[in-house]
DNA sequence: TAGATTGTTAATCGATTAACAATC
DNA sequence: TAGATTGTTAATCGATTAACAATC
C-alpha cells in the first residue's frame, strides 16, 4: 500500500528526478525492460544507494531480486514531477530567447502548451511565431485571467521583470519560469524557477579558472 | 596575508558566488559603499553566517567593526570567478537559442567574446548574426585550433551533441556550455556546465504540483 | 575607549553512503 | 530453494547555523 508522501522532499532530490526520467527514457527507447539500481548507478555515475533512497521518498517502485521495471518507473516519476498533465503557458518577450522557448516548450515537451507570446514592440503585434500569435503586453493580464494560464516564461530585461511578474501574480498565474537576471519578489504561493544564464556562465568560468589552477599545482 | 586557497571549494559555495556578485553590483550602482554581512543577509535572504563562511573560503575581504567595501568585494569575487579575464567563445548551432546566447554573451558580459557561430545548414554560410559570421560546421575544428577558442556553447540537438563535444575536446577546447539535452562524456580536464532547460521546467512542474498538494492538505 | 562586525571555531542539522534484513 | 536486489535503518560525511573571541 503506497503512503501519501508527507515529509518535505529536499530540493536536491527533486533536482535529480528529471535526470532519472531522462535516463529511463533512453533505456526504454533502446528496449531495456528492467534495470537494477546498480546498473543504473553505473550509467548515471551516482551511487546505487542514492537512487534507492531518492525513489523511496515517494514509494517502493521496485521489486526485490528483480530491480525496477523501466517503463513503469519512468511513468511513476512523470507523475511525481507532474508532467503527466498539461499546462497552459505564455511567453513574455518575443526575442530570440522567447522564440527559442516557444519552439522548445511546444515541441520538446507535449505537456506545456504555449497559448500566447507577448511583447511591448507594437510592430510585432499579430505576427505569428511557430503558429502562435504575438500579442501586446497590455493585453497580458486579461489573457492570463481568461485563458487559464498556469505558467509564464519571462524572457525580458531585468528592469521590467519584477513589475511584470507582480502583475502576473495578481492575474492569478501559478508559476513563473524566470530568465530575467533578477530575483522576483512574489507571494510564496507562486512557484518561481530561475534560469540565470549569466550565473551559469560564471560557474563555468570559475571551474575553468580553477581547473587551470589545479593543473599548475600538479606540475 | 592572504593564503592561496588549497582545500576544494564545494559547488554549493560556487553556485552562490554569482548571486553575491549580482547583489554587490546592484548595491554599487545605487551608491552603497559599505555593507555588513547582516544587511546583505536581509536583502539576499540567506544567513549572515553563510555569507561570512562562503567568503572566508577565499580570504578575509572585510574589516571588523566596518563590514565589507562593496566595490572591493565585488572586484574580488570577480577575480575568484575568473570573470576579470576575457575568453574566446564560439556558438555551435545558429538557431534561436544560439542567437540569443550570441547576443547575450557579447553584450551582457564583456568578458566572453563570441568569435564565431557554426551551423550545419549551408544556407546560413556567410550570414551575419549580431556582427558575427556564421560558418560551416566542418570548419569548426580548425577554427578552434587557430583562434584560441576557450569555450563552446552547444545549442544543438542531443543526437549530434556528444560527437561534436568530443571533436571540440580533440581540438583543445577548455570548456563546454552545454544546452543539449544529454550528458556529455568528456575527459575530466574539460569543464562542462550544463543548462538543461527541460529539467528546469520539470522542477517547476514538480513544485507547482506540490504547491497545490500542500494547499489541499492545509484546507 | 566602546561599539560594531568580522573571521573562525564549535554545534547542529541534513544529505549521502554503507550495511543488511526482508522478500521477490 | 538459492540468488539477487530492494527497502530501510544506521553510520558517516559535509554543509549550514550559532556563538564568540579577535580586532578594527
Amino acid at each position: 500500500m503506497k503512503e501519501t508522501q508527507d515529509k518535505r522532499i529536499s530540493s536536491a532530490v527533486i533536482s535529480r528526478l528529471p535526470r532519472y526520467y531522462r535516463y529511463l527514457g533512453e533505456l526504454r527507447e533502446s528496449g531495456v525492460e528492467r534495470i537494477s539500481s546498480n546498473e543504473l548507478s553505473a550509467r548515471m555515475k551516482v551511487t546505487a544507494s542514492q537512487i534507492r533512497q531518492d525513489l523511496n521518498n515517494f514509494g517502493g517502485f521496485g521489486q526485490q531480486g528483480y530491480g525496477y521495471n523501466v517503463a513503469y518507473l519512468q511513468q511513476e516519476i512523470a507523475k511525481i514531477l507532474g508532467i503527466d498533465k498539461t499546462y497552459n503557458m505564455i511567453i513574455v518577450g518575443a526575442g530570440n530567447l522567447g522564440q527559442a522557448i516557444a519552439g522548445y516548450a511546444d515541441f520538446e515537451k507535449r505537456g506545456f502548451v504555449v497559448k500566447g507570446i507577448f511583447d511591448i514592440n507594437p510592430e510585432l503585434t499579430g505576427t505569428m511565431i511557430r503558429g502562435i500569435q504575438v500579442r501586446m503586453a497590455y493585453e497580458m493580464k486579461d489573457f492570463v485571467r481568461n485563458n487559464n494560464i498556469d505558467i509564464a516564461a519571462l524572457t525580458i530585461p531585468k528592469e521590467s521583470a519584477v513589475e511584470i511578474a507582480s502583475m502576473l501574480a495578481d492575474a492569478g498565474i501559478k508559476a513563473i519560469w524566470n530568465f530575467a537576471h533578477t530575483d522576483l519578489n512574489l507571494p510564496k504561493e507562486i512557484v518561481v524557477e530561475n534560469v540565470h544564464l549569466s550565473e551559469s556562465l560564471m560557474k563555468l568560468s570559475y571551474n575553468m579558472a580553477n581547473r587551470l589552477r589545479e593543473e599548475r599545482e600538479e606540475e
